[in-house]
DNA sequence: CTAAAAGGTTTAGTAACTAAACTAAAAACA
DNA sequence: TGTTTTTAGTTTAGTTACTAAACCTTTTAG
């Protein structure tokens, strides 16, 4: 009777890993984004984590990315080399920092914005409008699941 | 006029990379799992690679994690340290080594498989028949899109 | 005005890899 | 059959992406 239910359960939570498992793995391996050369997944997630509308300071950043202040200030200083990311002395208080994107690290951003859209609008496509939007509400439920 | 698609788009797609952001940070500390100790991501990944059923080649089991064979050969030494898996000759082919978890392994994949299907339940439990099923059938979509 | 807190940096150490060189066994070939 | 090539796994050295802890500087609070 309700053995049904519970291989469903089953597979879907396998299914479910199967696609955690492939994210993953997606987020492994350099990519090259705008006219910044080859970039690491966090280097990217650095940048997407900055944004384009204002700098962001250190602390901000580690909050963002929930890691410590030490990995922040590793990972600034690389992106700072690559000249992807400038550090400026924040004028309201002289211990923090503000870090924001250069023109070749907004480059990079919205580079990376795109492919995020592609793949997304791909998905899309093969989907029904219904489909659409139930998906989206599972996606933001699992969100908020994940996030308690 | 089709500015609402391009609207829904972004933020879907947003979400998602919310949703693979938070997965992330899901995978990433160590816990434990049955009678094993804490177990770091790969430890259990690995685990729940080689699975209940029957032994594993290494090589299958790089295959699987997409990972090197060197890696293998690290974690599986670890694993066997901790009494989790056993490295067996293989009597059909003696260059390679058959690994199979023990019953301390065993417990430690049942118990992750556990959660798994607890936090699924969780997320089932919250939705209707029929979003569950254009649910799956998204994650599956998502899933074939992954491995192209 | 001093003590505590907050913002960053530095350093040493760890996990989880990779790439490349290596050993041994099995398969292919000629 | 003997030799070459391939396959299975291990070892080693090096990299990335961290953390934790000690350390400066400012700022804020009592």
């Amino acid at each position: 009777m309700d053995q049904k239910i519970v291989d469903q359960t089953k597979s879907g939570s396998q299914n479910l890993g199967q696609l955690m498992m492939l994210l993953q793995r997606l987020e492994k391996h350099p990519h090259t984004f705008g006219e910044a050369g080859p970039l690491t997944p966090s280097e990217i997630h650095t940048i997407d984590a900055i944004g384009v509308e204002k700098g962001v300071l250190m602390s901000e950043l580690a909050n963002r990315l929930q890691v410590t202040k030490g990995a922040i200030t590793q990972i600034i200083v690389r992106l700072e080399e690559k000249n992807l990311v400038v550090r400026t002395p924040n004028p309201a208080d002289s211990r923090s920092v503000i870090v924001s994107l250069t023109p070749k690290g907004i480059s990079a951003f919205r580079a990376h914005e795109e492919v995020r859209l592609h793949f997304y609008r791909e998905l899309r496509s093969q989907l029904t409008d219904q489909e659409i939007e139930i998906f989206e509400k599972c996606i933001e439920k699992l969100c908020t699941h994940l996030r308690k």
